[in-house]
RNA sequence: GCCCCCGUAGCUCAGCAGGAUAGAGCGGCGGUUUCCUAAACCGUAGGCCACACGUUCGAGUCGUGUCGGGGGCACCA
């Protein structure tokens, strides 16, 4: 039984139970809850049922508790004790047995098969950086890509099959400013910065472009007669270094979406079906009555504070316009859920976006299927100063250069995620760059570090871990040390499956943080290599075995390395 | 102007669908290595969970308001 089943059926039984004693006095939306308890003096998990019953069935929490236990407690699987204490908490005690067996699962399984298989068959669209092709990614860009990688591949261990999409706007004013700045610096010999337009791109990368294009194409180009030139090179090459930016973390995306490929079609096809939507008796798109093309969405009759133009004077659409068509196009691709990941800079466009949406395809349709994650965004502090950055200007700090300067990839993966994506982060280069204890990735690679040298010794001294479960395995592990780092494992798995519903990979590392202190204790208190005792020596090297495949399955959905040395 | 986030120990932050005595790391103080990695462990001090009111058997958690801090938003994307 895994750790998911244990509690639904532990739920189904007090629930049954609680039917039969008051029958039709229970709502039909009636649920018993179980969840961990945090002290061992109450047991291993708890409900709460009976205090949430008293007004319904007009009895003491205590006395209700006492009766449901009555009639439930031989159909409890996995458990060894119920009690009733407090005002009704009904608490129980985990079976030796049984915890014994979920720590051989997972030292033989791993963490993934006793995962609640909450994903199974359904697919998910994670969509995440989608930073336009104007430059290097910067710290805001890392943060995301962190954090999109991180739920997608959290998804994916509860059995998701996950898509990782990147939406770019090849088609904009920014892209036009962007082959004007290159322009400039391929123009003048020494890539005088002074003439790049003053909202152009300032960023030293340029000037290798231009002089790249210098040796690909020779120095006759002009701005006037060869814009597509410009733009296209310098789309080519930031599309380069955004996927080599990418790389250092290990992600890899499954598509790269362009904007150009909705133009004029797709955006088209969108204006129109929002046009023929009247709320009350006006169309939800409308022109000023001065002759030009200019487009408006009427946001205001959909609640939102303002309406937006969606297509400018010259015929260009604004952003807000192609990004609807590609969610439209997003939904008709069929996932069961589609994930956005942005910075808190896109709020006010996304929820314009996701109501227009609504109004297209019904808000139920997209409540459902449509999650969309903001994070807020991040300072970086050096030499405890706070770094300003601005990318246009170019002054900011990339992702290639925040990596080198925490160290590695591993450390800043990890202190990005040890912050929920809806709170401000401070980065602390200082911090990122200490191999100590102060520095969180090093304590739980350690504790893995250690466990690799204790199976090595092990196995050096004949020592294996029994293949296959018994209940004497269980007998062999009735120690205090033992039962407490058994529970810790148990809990594991809920813990997970509850952080990638709620999509937050923050929790991971919480959980990672839990388990190395739950194994540093047990190693501190055991001890486990006994050439004079080989039967406890084995069960303990199955406990060792079942937390290094937690610590190295939980690290490797944040996508960070778990050494066998230090 | 509108919107978002945050306010919990000296510092940085957790606190999962409201539950039993509020947690961790770092820093402070005091301990633990003849033994599988001391990058570890154990103990200890330190909190009117910003404030007020409300919802209820019960609020750090939910609601309203106040105060304080951070950030975002334009026919850029």
């Amino acid at each position: 039984m895994t750790p998911a089943a244990l509690r639904t059926e532990l739920e189904k039984v007090l629930e049954s139970s609680v039917r039969s004693l008051w029958g039709e006095l229970i709502p039909d939306e009636f649920q018993a809850g179980v969840s961990g308890s945090d002290n061992l003096e109450f047991g291993d998990l708890s409900c709460q049922t009976a205090m949430k019953l008293a007004r319904i069935v007009r009895d003491n929490p205590r006395s209700i508790a006492v009766k449901i236990v009555e009639i439930a407690s031989d159909r409890f699987e996995g458990i060894s004790a119920v009690k009733v204490d407090g005002p009704g908490f009904i608490n129980f005690t985990l079976s030796d047995d049984y915890l014994a067996s979920v720590a051989f699962r997972l030292a033989f399984g791993g963490l993934q098969p006793l995962l609640l298989d909450a994903g199974r068959g359904r697919e998910a669209l994670v969509e995440f950086v989608s930073s336009n092709p104007t430059g290097p990614l910067t710290v805001g860009h890392c943060r995301q890509a962190v954090l999109g990688e991180t739920i997608s591949s959290l998804l994916e261990t509860v059995g998701w099959k996950v898509s990782r999409e990147y939406y770019f706007n090849d088609a904009g004013r920014q892209m036009d400013l962007l082959g004007e700045s290159l322009a400039v610096r391929y123009t003048s010999a020494q890539g005088d910065e002074s003439a790049v337009p003053e909202s152009g791109y300032h960023g030293n990368y340029i000037l290798e472009w231009a002089s790249g294009l210098r040796a690909l194409k020779g120095t006759g180009l002009t701005w006037e007669s060869d814009r597509d030139t410009f733009i296209g090179f310098a789309e080519e090459k930031a599309m380069e270094m955004i996927r080599s930016d990418l790389s250092l973390l290990g992600i890899e995306f499954d598509r790269y979406f362009a904007e150009s490929e909705l133009i004029p079609g797709a955006v088209t096809e969108a204006i129109e079906r929002l046009s023929r939507i009247t709320v009350d008796g006006k169309s939800l798109v409308y022109s000023d009555d001065d002759g030009s093309e200019k487009l408006w969405l009427r946001f205001t009759s959909l609640g939102r504070p303002k309406d937006r133009v969606i297509v400018r004077d010259n015929g260009t659409y604004t952003y807000r316009m192609p990004d609807i068509a590609y969610h439209i196009e997003k939904f008709s691709r069929n996932y069961d859920l589609m994930v956005d990941i942005f910075g808190a800079d896109h709020l006010d466009t996304s929820r314009d976006v996701t109501t227009a949406l609504e109004y297209l395809l019904g808000t139920e349709e997209v409540s459902k299927r449509l999650k969309v994650i903001i994070h807020q965004f991040v300072t970086l502090v050096r030499d405890g100063r706070k770094i300003k950055m601005s990318t246009r200007s170019g002054e900011f700090v990339t992702l290639r250069e925040l990596i080198r300067e925490a160290g590695s990839a591993d450390v800043t993966k990890y202190l990005f995620l040890t912050r929920k994506a809806e709170a401000h982060m401070d980065f602390d280069l200082d911090l990122a760059r200490k191999q100590s204890s102060e520095n969180p990735v090093y304590y739980v690679q350690y504790a893995h570090a250690r466990i690799a040298g204790i199976l090595r010794t092990a196995s050096e001294a004949g020592i294996v871990p029994p293949d296959e479960f018994s209940g004497e395995l269980a007998e062999l592990l009735n120690g205090k040390h033992e039962r407490e780092l058994m529970r810790l494992l148990e809990s594991i798995p809920v813990e997970v499956a509850a952080a990638a519903d709620a999509m937050e990979p923050h929790r991971i590392t919480e959980i990672l943080a839990n388990l190395a202190t739950g194994f540093h204790r047990f190693y501190q208190h055991v001890r486990v290599v006994d050439c004079d005792n080989m039967d406890i020596s084995a069960a303990r090297l199955m406990l060792c075995e079942a937390c290094r495949r937690c610590i190295s399955g939980l690290l490797s959905i944040l996508g960070v390395n778990a050494p066998d040395k230090m």
